[in-house]
RNA sequence: GCGGGGAUGCCCGAGCUAGGUCAAAGGGGGCGGACUGAGGCUCCGCUGGUGUAGACCUGCGUGGGUUCAAGUCCCACUCCCCGCACCA
């Protein structure tokens, strides 16, 4: 058995992580349950352990932990996947297969969608324990338990109460075959159906109204003819009581967007260029002409015609007439009047993909910097003109915004949808349209008072790291009305109308609140029947009268109360942690529905935000195949070297980068800790020396500095000072008593390690515990606490004296490095008192905002050589390093201090080193100043 | 388009919210050495260029600017990544 596994089955025995009510201050975290259709990858591994070393952090600092778990089934990717399995779909029985090495036997079972949920909902737990997460797992349940239905049933009363749920209708992608509608999941090559509005605008014809679509109406002015395909077919059709003319499968599709859509007949394309057409604003009659690029399957496949703004219209036209004048309507600095004329006859396309390219770049100058022509409104029908006025010389976006409003108010136009990024394709093989979906249900994400309840809320919040408080806000404001029921999936119905599911991301909003009685109704076996809209509002609220609710519910009075304290004492929730992903929907939406339900007290204190994992420098996915199985790598690092990785070594804001070569200098790094732990009873050392102070400053100012670092969850820069820092620390001591010749300090080394285990357990609890045991200590490491430090044991002059020396060694060094020759020697000259004294002055004045100048007339050098001198040593304390500017200040004998170090410089250098007082004659002979800790070295 | 975040030495990555201690932390890789039967363990040193003395030169996306002094501040530009709704 591993370290690992034997941990795991100890505090799974001893049960310290199952956390109960008592007098302790609580500290409630939580992280978004995981949704069991697929085995967890490495990316999952990331936000579950950061929560965790969180958790594991504030046990030792006291607090009494709750870290609950839960399993999301609601809603369609479960069956999705399940029906691919069905229908052996080759990419999703591969992944299973091959990458997640699912048992041949038991992938074809997973073609039941619950099956498959319970599945990976255990492989999900599996690796969640082989992690080492610090869960507590009598509160377990998932989405679709019906005792979580009625909490959720409870929520949405409550919402629909407060009138936060309203009734709408809404465009959708669509399946026109199988009637459901699509999302990413359900199409081919997961592409998520981007729907967008056209404006249709009614041009007249002897034949019905021709609705042209566009995406920019505000150039009405300057249309000079319809374009149509003469290829295909056309109908003349009876939409909203007017007879139009549109392309035969706009037709259809817009009969998902329209009811009573009649078709009275057939015309082709071609006939239609025969006639022509009346444009509503100007009154302008136009030419229907031909082209073969007018697409029938978008909008309604009649286009207009405005050269001198759409580089196709001009391009096209050119070539059918040389009558036709372009007409100008947007006005942008740089260009002529007609920016599409200019454009395609100075590039000179040569085919649609070039005048795409022109067009997509016209259409973005135009909207940024384009004005609306005072001649182009003027050419509008005397009745509309002083109407329209008001758009001369505003901005395109604005134009476009107020010409559509009027377009539809004066009946001279309407909006349709379209798939925008089409032809999108339903897994079983038909394209997506759009269809508006009637009587669908809303949360009221635009609700003002709710909106402020929010803000509210999210000032009020702590968030890990600060930076994303501004994406925060941003989604805050900009969310609307959100679909909270779909039609179809796994969940609980909607429970005024019950043909509608809620789904996933509403009905995950604050089952935080359920975990903390989850373990009860388990143990009391509460029905859901029992839990009723009274028991929900009692437990959460503290709403109604118990003895009733007791009648009412048949569950006893005593049970009530404990319930209802059990939520009192851990609610609210102090943390929330979540990937980066989840903060413009499901972090939000839990923010939003915590204002909408609890009381101010109640609502969450923090959120920490993860970024994602990328495996050897790439994100994840299932066309590069590097899908990483999580419990595969917890097999081959362990789980305390994939904690590190996963969470430790980037900045939680950030990717992590999850790579091999990182990994395994985890794991090396781990492997010392181990050996030097298990080796400290070979030390016999017992002397107190420099080195053995030095150490214990390191170690209490490395705990000192931990403290804050932990609390702000900044475990890069923990890990960094915990594991790399302490390790190059200890062998850095080894390095001192090694060149002292002498043995290290067993006693103090035993202490270090003590101290160490514990600073490790949050981000290695398996190999903590296990040194921890070794060591003789009793107890689980895991809840023992967070290290002190003893101020008194940080020295910083201490800390100060070992750099210098260190300084004085790399000075050496860097001498001998261009040095011909084979020196024994180092002779150091120390700087003497006089040059002390300049120097503090030195100092002094430049703290104070002297200068040079200033100096120089507080010291007046009688000659050259000691303006030089004057000079130079000013300039010397300008750029003095802070660490040496506070050792001088602390006061030292550089004399005493270098023989200190002496040991360690003849060790490191391989020289013999003199130390002597500085004094002119070496300055004559060497030309070297020496300064106050900068003395001159001189090698021989 | 809107919003957010980036661009650093062979590679990865800190530092840039308080400008000087930055040739620029820490890894990785490479080179050399110690230990060892051996090492893929560990430890030490080197790893921009030049240089017979701890120095100098070049340098942190591009172009300007502020300053005695800029990777760090200001302006403009180029490029890259992420999110943008009914999908978990």
């Amino acid at each position: 058995m591993s370290i690992g596994e034997k941990w795991q089955k100890k505090w799974k025995e001893s049960k310290i992580f199952e956390a109960n009510v008592d007098s302790r201050e609580k500290f409630y975290t939580t992280v978004a349950f995981p949704y069991p259709n697929s085995p967890f990858h490495l990316g999952h591994g990331r936000t579950y352990v950061t929560a965790d070393i969180y958790a594991r952090y504030m046990r030792m600092k006291g607090y009494n932990v709750l870290f609950p778990m839960g399993f999301h089934y609601t809603g369609t990717p479960i069956i999705t996947m399940a029906d691919d399995v069905a229908k052996g779909e080759k990419e999703v029985i591969d992944i299973f297969k091959n990458i997640y090495e699912i048992p041949d036997q038991v992938i074809p079972k997973l073609s039941d969608p619950l099956f498959m949920a319970n599945y990976f909902k255990d492989d999900i737990k599996k690796a969640m324990d082989e992690m080492g997460l610090s869960i507590d797992w009598r509160r377990e349940f998932t989405t679709i338990d019906p005792e979580f239905s009625s909490f959720i049933v409870w929520q949405f009363n409550t919402l629909q109460k407060r009138g936060f749920v309203v009734k709408d209708t809404h465009p959708v992608g669509w399946c026109p075959v199988h009637h459901l509608p699509v999302g990413m999941h359900d199409t081919k090559g997961d592409m998520e159906p981007d729907i967008g509005e056209y404006t249709l605008i009614f041009f007249e014809s002897k034949s019905g109204y021709l609705p042209a679509a566009t995406l920019r109406p505000e150039t009405i002015f300057g249309v000079v003819a319809i374009w149509v395909n003469p290829k295909e077919k056309y109908v003349i059709a009876e939409v909203k009581g007017r007879k139009v003319i549109l392309s035969e499968r706009s037709a259809f599709k817009l009969t998902f967007q329209i009811d009573n859509i009649k078709v009275l007949e057939k015309i082709s394309g071609s006939e239609l260029t025969k006639i022509t057409a009346i444009n509503p604003v100007t009154g302008d009659t136009i030419p229907i002409l031909g082209a073969d690029f007018v697409d029938v399957n978008t909008a309604t496949g009649i286009v207009m015609s405005v050269p001198a703004h759409a580089p196709f219209d001009y391009f096209y036209l050119k070539k059918v007439s040389s009558s036709i004048r372009p007409i100008a309507v947007v006005q942008v600095d740089g260009y002529n009047e007609f920016p599409a004329v200019e454009l395609v006859e100075k590039s000179n396309p040569k085919n649609d993909t070039d005048l795409k390219k022109l067009t997509e770049q016209l259409y973005r100058i135009e909207y940024n910097k384009g004005r609306m022509r005072k001649d182009a409104i003027e050419r509008s029908k005397e009745e509309f003109r002083s109407e329209l006025g008001s758009v001369i010389g505003i901005s395109v976006p604005e134009a476009r915004k107020s010409i559509t409003d009027f377009l539809i108010s004066h009946g001279l136009g309407d909006k349709i949808y379209e798939i925008m990024n089409k032809p999108v394709y339903c897994r079983c093989g038909n394209e997506v349209v759009v269809k508006i979906l009637k009587d669908q249900w809303f949360l009221d994400y635009g609700n003002p008072e709710w909106k402020a309840l929010v803000r509210k809320l999210v000032s009020k919040m702590r968030l890990v790291p600060d930076e994303v408080r501004k994406d925060f806000e941003y989604s805050i404001e900009w969310l609307q009305k959100r679909a909270c029921a779909r039609t179809r999936g796994l969940g609980t119905p909607l429970p005024w109308d019950k043909k509608w599911i809620i789904e996933s991301l509403s009905d995950s909003t604050i089952y935080m609140a359920y975990y903390t009685i989850a373990h009860k109704i388990k143990a009391y076996k509460l029905r859901a029947s029992q839990m009723t809209f009274d028991f929900w509002d009692y437990v959460l609220l503290g709403k109604g009268d118990i003895n009733d609710i007791s009648k009412l519910t048949g569950i006893s009075i005593d049970v009530l109360q404990q319930l209802r304290s059990e939520f009192m004492y851990w609610y609210p929730l102090d943390m929330r942690h979540s990937g980066s992903d989840l903060i413009p929907n499901h972090l939000s939406f839990f923010i939003f529905n915590h204002a909408a339900i609890f009381p101010e007290d109640l609502w969450p204190r923090g959120i920490a935000v993860n970024g994602l994992v990328l495996y050897e420098g790439k994100k994840m996915s299932k066309s590069l195949r590097n899908i990483i199985p999580l419990r595969k790598t917890i097999r081959i690092y362990g789980p305390d070297v994939i904690r590190i990785t996963l969470s430790s070594l980037s900045d939680m804001g950030s990717e992590a980068n999850f790579t091999d070569a990182a990994a395994k200098s985890v794991m090396d790094s781990l492997k010392r800790f181990y050996e030097i732990a298990s080796s400290i009873s070979s030390f016999n050392g017992n002397e107190l020396g420099f080195a053995e102070k030095w150490l214990m400053s390191r170690l209490n100012s490395s705990i000192k500095q931990s403290i804050s670092l932990m609390d702000n969850m900044r475990f890069r820069d923990a890990n960094n000072l915990i594991l790399f820092g302490l390790l190059s620390d200890v062998n850095e001591y080894m390095e001192m008593v090694k060149a002292e010749g002498r043995d290290p300090n067993g006693s103090i080394l035993r202490d270090f390690v003590i101290a160490w285990t514990r600073l490790l357990a949050p981000f290695a609890p398996h190999i903590a515990e296990e040194v921890w045991n070794a060591l003789g200590n009793s107890g689980f490491v895991s809840v023992s606490r967070w290290p002190n430090y003893d101020e008194s044991n940080i020295d910083l002059k201490l800390e100060l004296e070992h750099e210098y020396h260190k300084e004085i060694i790399d000075d050496i060094r860097s001498i001998l490095n261009v040095y011909k020759g084979n020196p024994k020697i180092a002779t150091i000259y120390v700087a003497n008192t006089s040059e002390h004294t300049l120097l503090m002055d030195a100092l002094k004045t430049t703290a104070g905002g002297g200068t040079l100048k200033t100096f120089m007339s507080s010291h007046r050098p009688k000659n050259k050589e000691e303006a030089k001198e004057l000079q130079d040593i000013f300039e010397y304390a300008t750029e003095m390093s802070d660490s040496k500017k506070k050792l001088l200040l602390l006061g030292v004998d550089e004399e005493v201090l270098l023989k200190e170090g002496l040991p360690l410089i003849k060790y490191k250098t391989g020289l013999d080193i003199e130390v002597q007082k500085y004094s002119d004659e070496i300055m004559r002979k060497y030309k070297k100043e020496s300064f106050p800790l900068r003395p001159s070295i001189v090698l021989s």
